[in-house]
DNA sequence: AGCATTTTGTTGTCTAAACAACAAAATTTC
DNA sequence: GAAATTTTGTTGTTTAGACAACAAAATGCT
């Protein structure tokens, strides 16, 4: 499930954007550090108690632009029902390594040591989501079989993200898709365990 | 009193605008007669209801959006206080010249003769509110010459605006400079009447 | 012309957003 | 490091906008 469809208030879809837009401009002006929950509520023009029956604070809007991010590029990229294939595959893979490159070495991106947790975090976690409805469907209908759809979606998951973000730091002597056909090896091992991977 | 700066709801102002870029976009998509209420509240997103508390119906928008697109352009050139003068007027009277022609003659602008009425009305009338704004700070302050100040406003809001007319159904022979210098002599020939133009 | 469809205004109810005011926490500044 | 300033969460009240439903008017169709 990579979008969620909800029909949601009109009102409430509008200013969800407003704020992010707003934050989104704003990071490309001063640090994150420097950005106040007011400033953002300020350039939105909403008022802030508004953006506190949005967001926690400002972390939870972040983490929030970066999942819908994630999930955009994705809808860009796969199928409109996209489930388990080697193709899907390899398009999930470099999309993780992308928006990791462009979180870490972009230079549009400030990215301060400490909310690299929270990128890691919400990267991760929407890829496991992404992995585990793949499998679900791929793999036949047995109470028996859930766990095992867990932990695999689990481990693919840290697979590839972890691969993703040890590139970015690293000299990146290989480019993105040298690396994204590497990982499919691996993960296909992993995969071939539970589920015949089809080649499309 | 070319912009009026009421510290409205954002609320208010944000639908306002949304609704008049909706229009505006739509106008240039089809024709003004084909678009409904509906269009425009769905283009908005924006509610119908919502629409029906701004505005009477689409006519109330277009000329809301004709007297504010002219007010714009008019801050846009006009020093910020502006008052009687030479300089000023030309300003005035050079705007008036771009903005007919903008709507009759302009490939933007569908123009059916069914809402020329509307637009001249408007037009005309936002030129008077400038004109009589500026005279009653250029003449001196005397109840007896309130009447003089309405009589001379609205004549020359009509000499200026009726000109601008006739010019832009002709052959424009003449460049709106040239036919604004020459709207100038006769607008400070009815105007030394009651004041005399500074030449700034 | 006559019938189907769309659009129009209007209404009442419900919810999201605005706003002001507040104490508490965090920053700045000197 | 103490005082001044800014930012933060939170709350109660008010208002604007969403939504559904309606009859009436306008449009389109053949």
């Amino acid at each position: 499930m990579v979008t969620e469809i909800k029909s949601v208030d009109p009102r409430v879809k509008r200013t969800r954007q407003l704020l992010q837009q707003a934050f989104f401009d704003l990071m490309n002006e001063k640090s994150f550090r420097s950005i106040s929950v007011q400033d953002i509520a300020e350039r939105a023009t909403v008022n802030r108690a508004t953006f506190y029956a949005h967001f926690e604070d400002k972390y939870a809007l972040l983490d929030s632009c970066i999942r819908e991010s994630f999930q955009q590029l994705l809808t860009e990229r796969l199928p409109a029902l996209s489930s388990l294939s080697s193709t899907n595959m390899h398009i999930l893979i470099l999309t993780v390594f992308e928006l990791i490159s462009q979180i870490h070495g972009g230079t549009c991106s400030p990215s301060h040591k400490q909310l690299d947790p929270l990128f890691e975090e919400a990267v991760q976690q929407e890829l496991y989501k992404v992995l585990y409805d793949w499998l679900k469907h791929a793999v036949p209908v047995d109470a028996n079989r859930t766990e095992q759809v867990e932990v695999t979606a689990t481990a693919i998951s840290w697979a590839i993200f972890g691969s993703a973000v040890r590139w970015s730091q690293s000299s990146r002597t290989l480019h993105k898709e040298e690396m994204a056909n590497r990982v499919m090896q691996v993960v296909n091992g992993g995969l071939s365990q539970v589920v015949s991977l089809a080649a499309e």
